[in-house]
This record gives structure tokens, C-alpha cells and sequence, in this order.
DNA sequence: CGTTCTATTGACTCGATTCAAACTAAGTGG
DNA sequence: CCACTTAGTTTGAATCGAGTCAATAGAACG
């Protein structure tokens, strides 16, 4: 997994979902960023906060949090490198939730003043920006309809099938194998569904022959078949080009 | 329910969340609007569509929703007088997911080009439509952790806690109780259970006093018992003011 | 005034939770 | 490098919240 400067990973998370100028790039390239590294589960912004900065992944796994009931920790988006999980904090200066590791992760984050002296100068920045948050809210519409409308081996499948796109969408999913640090209790904490149910979601996945999981590291043996347990269509990720019926050819 | 103009709705929306400057009033009431009436149950925009403008609820209630498995159907959210539930379509070509109407509707419709020539001259605006966006993916991630960690007398709760507010907000729930057109298998679609569970609950409500629904009037009877049995805080509905805990000043 | 949609109620079923225990992998310190 | 500790996975049994099916009652509509 080769690193890379940060800014490249939000120029090509940017650009898939829009075609980004030379001179953006070049915007972004400029934008002060400094680089953090953090362990497993550790929080990098709690509900409440206001960020004077906004965080992007650089690389490993972020998920946002809230907890309900006082205990219950409900996952709300998991997030990979050139995501940019607080860019609403430009514009809302209370968090409302919070925003945490998945395992090990390294994390840069750029002065809301930078930021906010970038976009008035860039149509096509704040155009992509903005669209970003709203690709962001169309995730969120989808994930509502995963937890209030499929049973938990869908809402499982559906997940996986989301993480494979947007990994192969940045170039980390190559062969639909990828690196998966969750726990399966963290991913019951996002299906809303029990650590032990979870469990036994996974061992008839992979009785069925769709997937394979094992040290952390996660392998689709059967695409077409996970999409169609999980009711996946992936209009929703937004991502530029055609269907992405397959990703095959996205190698 | 003085229907007054559309735009006097937007404005009191918008500064719902934040303020607005005379110069911004003034944008906003330049805006180009043909207004359209719907009876219940219409849909306005379909999953798919590529929008060329943008709709202002200006009466009733309109909802977003998804279709899962090709016939359950997910309500994503609620919009009332002020809402511009496509505001996202500026950014983002392709809908993905539906929009009707709860009950009958009047709605605006504001060409996209009206506004992309609008914003780019007022940042307080741009600010402000993006943050409106910004609030809509915050409602989102509640409603996720509403059908993720709560059981179904909660979840009804705390939809009501957030209608209750948000139609103070804008001036349409003095003293608890508002107009509310659904049926209880359309709260049930948005809760992500049974319309036969639905009924159940609120009877549960009613029983406890919390509650008195009739006739598509709802009144809250025991604000402080509901919102505790919803596990409801208001701070993701990022209004202005305080901490809303108790609304009857907003007279 | 019948047609249709919505609300209500009861009985049965099922997916998922909880509790508990066993097992495995991973991490720490001596 | 092993012994100990802790975190995560796996399995089974009992229980429960919510769904489904079905039938009835009531309200709204043309």
C-alpha cells in the first residue's frame, strides 16, 4: 500500500466523482496539511467539538459515531483514504458526532482558513467540495434504507459491496481483495445488529461461497451474488463513469 | 395556516440556522418561482431523474424515500414549508430517490440556472444553501442512529421530537400540537417497521399520556416524557439558539 | 350509500438478542 | 521465547421484539 503525498489522495478521491482543472490541482496541492498518526479506536473528534481544521485520511479506516441511549454506538460511515469525513465543519461549527479509527490510520488535516480562502477563488473547488458532502448525504440516504429495510445478512452484503466500490474507486481494491481492520463487532455496530449475529452472518456468507475473511484482510469470492443478497446498485456512490455492473475491467 | 409567499417561507427557513443579511433577503426574493399545487400521495421527482430545477415546499409535507428489494419502501425524510428537499440536484445531475407528497402539497420550483447565477454573487448565501444541505445530511445520520440502536416506540418518539422542532422552528406548532397528514403505515415506512407495529406504538403513547393523535392532528401532551422514551437531543438539527430544551417560548 | 383506504385487534411465527461458555489470536512483560 | 492477559471469534440455548396473516371496525371519498 504506497502512501503518497496527501494531497493525492484527495485529488483522486475528488476526481472520482468529477473532473478536476490543472489549476485545482494545483490549488490543492498548495493547501497546508499536517500529518497525524493515530492507533486503533482512538478518537480524533468528539460530538461537541469545533474544528477549526478538517481531517482527510490519508491512509487506513475512520468511521463516524453517535451513541444513543448512553451506550449503544451506532457507525455511520466508514471512511479510507481521500475521504474527508469533517468538510461539513466548514460550515457547521458544532460536531455532531464523533469521528474515530478503525485500526491504525495516519490522518492530515487542513486550517478551515486555508480552505475558506481556496474555494472563493475556485468555482470548480467549491462545485466539488460541495458535492462531496452531498455524496456524503447520499450515502447516509442509503444507509437508512439498509438498516430500516434489510435483514441483517443484506445489510452485511450491502456494506461489503459499498467498501468494494469505493476501494477499487481509489485504486485499493484491486482483485476485489482488500485490507478490512474492522472487528465484526464494529460491523455490527453499523448493521445494527448484535456482534454474535453478525458472526453468523458471516459464516453463511461464507458458506455460500461469497466471501472469504480472515487476519484482517477481506476477499469477494462471488460478486454478482453478494450484490444480489445485499440489494446493491451503486447509483447512490455517485462515481463517475457508467453502471459499474462490474468493476472487472476497473483494474 | 397563512400560506404567505413562497420565498418568505426560505427566508425563515434559512434563518432557522443562521442569519441573513438585507442584501441576502433580497436575493432570495428576486428568485424566479412557479408555484404548483399536489394532491396526497404525488410524486414530484422519481429516482433517476436529472432535474433542471430545484423545489421549495411552500405547504404540506413532502417525504423522500427509496424503494429496497423492489417493493419495501424507505422514507428518508420529511419536509415542510421552507424545505428545498432537491437542493442537491445543483451539484449532483442524477436523483437518487424519490419525492412525494405526504397529504395535499403546494410546492415552488426554482430554475437551477436562477440559482447557479445567484450564488456565486453572495457568499453569505452560498454558505447558506450549502449549509441547509449540510443540516439535511445531519438529520440523516440521526435517522440512522434512530433505526439502528432504537427499538420501535423510541424511534416513533423521536421522529416526533424532530417534527415538533423543526415546525416551531418556522413558526407551524404553537403550543404542541400541528397538523400531520400521515398514515401510520407511512411512519411505519420511515421508522423501518410494520404498519400493525406502528399502530401498536402509538397506542403505547396514547396510554401513557405522551400523545393524543386524531383526525391528522397530533398534539404533544407530555413533551418531557417523549422525548426521553425517543432518547432525543436536538443539537444534530443544528438551530439557532439554545439548546431547545423546552420550545414554548418560540411563540 | 357503497367503495376504498386506514386503523385496530388477536394469534402465530420468525429473525435477532441476550446470556453464557469455550476457544483462538494477539499483545505484554519478564 | 514462554506465560500471562486481553481482545476477538465461535457455538448453543432461551427469550423477546417485531412481522405476518387474517379479520373487523371505522373514516373518507365520490
Amino acid at each position: 500500500m504506497a502512501t503518497g503525498q496527501p494531497y493525492t489522495r484527495l485529488i483522486r478521491r475528488l476526481e472520482s466523482i468529477g473532473a478536476l482543472s490543472e489549476e485545482s490541482r494545483h490549488f490543492i496541492s498548495q493547501l497546508p496539511m499536517t500529518v497525524r498518526s493515530y492507533k486503533t479506536n482512538q478518537d480524533i473528534l468528539r460530538e461537541g467539538d469545533v474544528p477549526t481544521q478538517c481531517c482527510l485520511v490519508v491512509d487506513g479506516y475512520l468511521c463516524r459515531h453517535k451513541m444513543a441511549n448512553g451506550s449503544k454506538r451506532q457507525i455511520i460511515s466508514f471512511h479510507i483514504p481521500g475521504d474527508m469525513p469533517d468538510l461539513q465543519s466548514l460550515h457547521l461549527t458544532r460536531l455532531d458526532h464523533n469521528i474515530s479509527t478503525l485500526g491504525p490510520a495516519a490522518v492530515a488535516f487542513i486550517p478551515h482558513a486555508a480552505l475558506r480562502e481556496m474555494l472563493p477563488r475556485s468555482r470548480e473547488l467549491t462545485h466539488a467540495f460541495w458535492r462531496e458532502t452531498l455524496v456524503d448525504a447520499a450515502m447516509f440516504r442509503e444507509w437508512v434504507v439498509n438498516l430500516g429495510q434489510r435483514e441483517a445478512l443484506a445489510r452485511v452484503s450491502h456494506i461489503l459491496c459499498e467498501m468494494t466500490l469505493r476501494l477499487q474507486a481509489i485504486g485499493l481494491a484491486r482483485e476485489f481483495t482488500f485490507a478490512l481492520p474492522w472487528t465484526q463487532g464494529d460491523l455490527g455496530d453499523a448493521c445494527g445488529i448484535s456482534p454474535v449475529h453478525v458472526n453468523r452472518v458471516i459464516q453463511n456468507l461464507r458458506a455460500r461461497g461469497a466471501i472469504e475473511w480472515h487476519a484482517k484482510v477481506i476477499k469477494i469470492l462471488n460478486w454478482e451474488e453478494l450484490k444480489s443478497i445485499g440489494d446493491f446498485s451503486p447509483e447512490y456512490l455517485h462515481l463517475r463513469g457508467e453502471h459499474h455492473d462490474t468493476r472487472i475491467e476497473a483494474d
